[in-house]
DNA sequence: GAAGTTCAGTTGTATAGTACAACGGAATTG
DNA sequence: CAATTCCGTTGTACTATACAACTGAACTTC
C-alpha cells in the first residue's frame, strides 16, 4: 500500500514514543511495587527459574547485558538467598544457576502482585482487546529478538 | 465478567512480560543507537519539543520522575545547548522550556535514525496493524497517567 | 498586609544499574 | 606445553534515579 506513507510514519512515531514512555515508567512502578526485589534482579530470577539451570553468560546474551552486570546481579541474588550456584562437573568454568526455595517463593509473590496491578489497570479492556494487544506486543518483540545497531 | 477468566489472565501475563522485556532492552538499544544523546535527555527533549513550552513539573508528572531528576536532566540539556529556559512573566516560579535551534536539529537527527530502526523492524506490518498497535499503546499509557499502587 | 501554606525548582547525598577494561582460572587447540 | 579462547570477578566510572532539605515565589486567610 503506497498510498499512506504519512499515516504509517505517524504510527511509528507514536509506537516509539509510547513504548519509551512505558519503559521509563516501568522502572518507577517496579521500584514502588516491590522495593525489596529490584527490577533487574526480578527479571533475571524469573529467567533463571524459567530456564531451570542457566549460566551467567546466557543471561548476559539474552538481555544484552554485560557479563559484569550479570555477575553482580547474581551476586546480589545469592546474597539474598534467592539463587544458588552449582559448579558444572564437566566444565569447571561454568556455574549453573537455579532458584532456591526462597527464590521460587519470592518470585511467585512478586508475580502475583504484578498481575494484580495489571489487572486493575486494564480492568476496562475487553478480553478481545487484551488479546490483540498481547499479540501485537509478542509480534513486536519477536521481530526484535535478534536486532542490530 | 466471570465467564472467561483464563484467557484474560493469559493476555495480562503476556502483556506484562512483553512490556517488561521491551523495557529491559530499550535502554541498551538506545545507548547503542545514540551514544551522544542520552536516552532520558532525548525523551525529555522530545516531549519539550512536542508540547512547545512545558514546565519541568509537567515532565516529572508525565514520566513519573522526581523533580530533582528532571531538574538535572534539564540542566544537562541546557549545558549541551539543546534547550532554553524562559521565565514566565506571570508566575516567576515557572520556567518555560523549549528547544533551541540545535535542540530541534539534534532531535530531528535522532528521530530520523530511530524511525529508520523502527521502520526496518516493523517493515512487514501493515499500516492498519501499526495504527491499531499505536492506539493500544496510547490507551495503555493513558490509563496509567494518573495511577498509584 | 503579615503569617502560614503551597508550588516550582535546585542541591546534597545515596543507591541501582550499567559498561568497559583488566584480570584469573579453566578448557581447547595447535 | 604454549597460545587462545571462554567464563566469570573485580576495579572504576558514569547515568539515572530517589528522597530530603532547602530557596524563593505565589496564593490564603485572617
Amino acid at each position: 500500500m503506497p498510498g499512506t506513507p504519512g499515516e504509517r510514519e505517524e504510527s511509528l512515531d507514536v509506537i516509539q514514543r509510547e513504548l519509551t514512555a512505558f519503559a521509563r515508567r516501568a522502572r518507577a512502578a517496579a521500584a514502588r511495587l516491590h522495593p525489596e526485589l529490584p527490577l533487574v534482579s526480578y527479571t533475571l530470577l524469573a529467567h533463571i527459574d524459567d530456564q531451570q539451570g542457566c549460566r551467567a553468560t546466557d543471561l548476559a546474551a539474552h538481555y544484552m547485558l554485560d557479563k559484569s552486570t550479570v555477575s553482580r546481579q547474581i551476586g546480589a541474588l545469592e546474597k539474598l538467598g534467592l539463587v544458588e550456584r552449582h559448579p558444572d562437573p564437566d566444565d569447571h568454568r561454568i556455574q549453573v544457576l537455579h532458584p532456591t526455595e526462597a527464590g521460587t517463593q519470592a518470585l511467585a509473590a512478586t508475580q502475583a502482585s504484578r498481575r494484580a496491578a495489571y489487572q486493575e489497570r486494564l480492568a476496562d479492556w475487553t478480553a478481545d482487546d487484551l488479546s490483540r494487544f498481547a499479540a501485537y506486543l509478542l509480534r513486536y518483540n519477536a521481530t526484535g529478538d535478534a536486532p542490530q545497531s
